[in-house]
DNA sequence: CCAATATTCAACCTAACGGTTAACGATGGA
DNA sequence: TCCATCGTTAACCGTTAGGTTGAATATTGG
């Protein structure tokens, strides 16, 4: 999760993400649109696949990559869960019972 | 956007936000599940003040925040676009449709 | 007024980030 | 075979991130 939203946290590496969501690129494609150097565009690529978000084939000399969705789904799930705040209905009784699969509950009961 | 998913790549700081979905809280709240210093705690929270995610109000000595979904809500819509992938019907003309509106179109038709 | 509390600020450290250039390895085509 | 191409690797550089400690600031309560 770390990962994956420090790779999201790069407009270079959205770019990237849109691109492969067209269909296969190499990392030359992908680096094509940006004024940086192959080996820069290279490290961002590395950056996605450690995240999960990029799965990568050599086919002879050239690397041809694709978008593995799965990271992003488990991140669009993840804020899913604070969609109560944004959509109308914000029911206090929705958000009590949503509160139990909280990730730790060491600031218990509502405090002050 | 950086400074939205920047924010959240980091595991701490989406605790914070856990705390913050149940309500108001102080930065000694905040802090207090960490084994880590106050101060550091405190640049977590600047952290996401400064991606928006939190607002806060300075009440007599002790500062009180709350979360701003608005940012999140527009981290989920920017994901939004690629649920295309993960759920089943990946249709290969909605997919064509959804990608006039992407960031940029220097990587236009399909390469190779 | 004084002391405790809540929080930030400043200086410092180490590690990671994002970029560069240069060299290397492997492949593909003439 | 020779050379151009694709991509990674390594070394380096400046900046940012995340943490520490210690001092400063403001507020509250007695």
């Amino acid at each position: 999760m770390d990962a994956v939203f420090h790779a999201l946290g790069d407009a270079t590496r959205r770019r990237m993400l849109r691109a492969l969501a067209d269909g296969e690129r190499t990392v030359g494609q992908l680096a094509a649109p940006f004024a940086m150097s192959l080996a820069a565009a290279s490290k961002h690529v590395r950056t996605l696949e450690r995240a999960g978000l990029v799965r990568r084939e050599v086919r002879g000399r050239t690397h041809v990559c694709r978008l593995d969705p799965g990271p992003l789904a488990e991140a669009h799930a993840w804020l899913d869960f604070y969609a109560q705040f944004w959509t109308g209905r914000l029911d206090a009784l929705d958000r009590l019972l949503r509160a139990e699969d909280a990730d730790l509950p060491p600031t218990a009961g509502e405090p002050r």
